[in-house]
DNA sequence: CTTCATACGTAGCTACGCTACTTGTCCGGC
DNA sequence: GCCGGACAAGTAGCGTAGCTACGTATGAAG
């Protein structure tokens, strides 16, 4: 999938998968990856200068795990990321709601019943 | 709305309103504010060249109507146009799925009833 | 005659994800 | 013992695309 129109989203998924559980970064990538059966294959380098907006923006806390010299940096939901989510999550509903209107009139999924 | 989350999908949803019927520009902004809610409020500096996008692209077609000595350049969906909308359609269905997946657990878009 | 809504358009800015590259450890194969 | 590949993190620079701000012109209203 064209994964240019995650514009303006990136940062949401972000805090979603860590609402799941604290991660590192690679691991990140992984979950979106499996999460989405694989539609979102997102590279390095567009989520870790993302991880680090988050922390900028106090969204995340990240620390320090050193497994066998390996490195790792495990990134977890701080209290204003939770109320962020929620604030995206909203800002979801009302964006897609308001795009299907014109691009999936009627057709909507998990609806048929 | 953070009309920045629009990127990558405001071709479609152009697509989208002048598949109702050829409008001219102002007409299309009109349109989409109405059908939106005012949710879309697109100013002319978007959609005057994303107009002239989809016209180089050949997915509409601009005929101008001089109505009163005021200029109205009118945007047609061309059979390409359509198609295309279709693909967006179907690419609109795929994000919005994907991103709903993390974004909207069980709360299916479009179905609040 | 000035102001406002209609109508179209362009130039330049900025945001943000992507490509490509770098560094380093650990494990398996040869 | 050495090399390649998976794991893990990171930066620099690019390109896309929507937004801001501006400019032009007409007709109606005051």
């Amino acid at each position: 999938m064209k994964a240019q129109a995650l514009h303006g989203h990136l940062d949401a998924l972000l805090l979603a998968v860590l609402e799941g559980g604290a991660l590192h970064g690679y691991a990140i990538i992984e979950a979106l990856r499996a999460r989405s059966d694989g539609n979102l294959d997102l590279p390095t380098g567009t989520i870790y200068p993302a991880l680090r907006r988050l922390e900028r923006a106090g969204h995340v806390v990240s620390t320090w795990s050193t497994v066998n010299g390996r490195e790792r940096r495990t990134y977890q939901l701080t209290d204003a990321g939770h109320r962020a989510l929620a604030g995206e999550r909203a800002g979801w509903r009302e964006f897609s709601s308001t795009v299907g209107r014109f691009l999936d009139p009627g057709t909507s999924p998990a609806a048929p019943a």
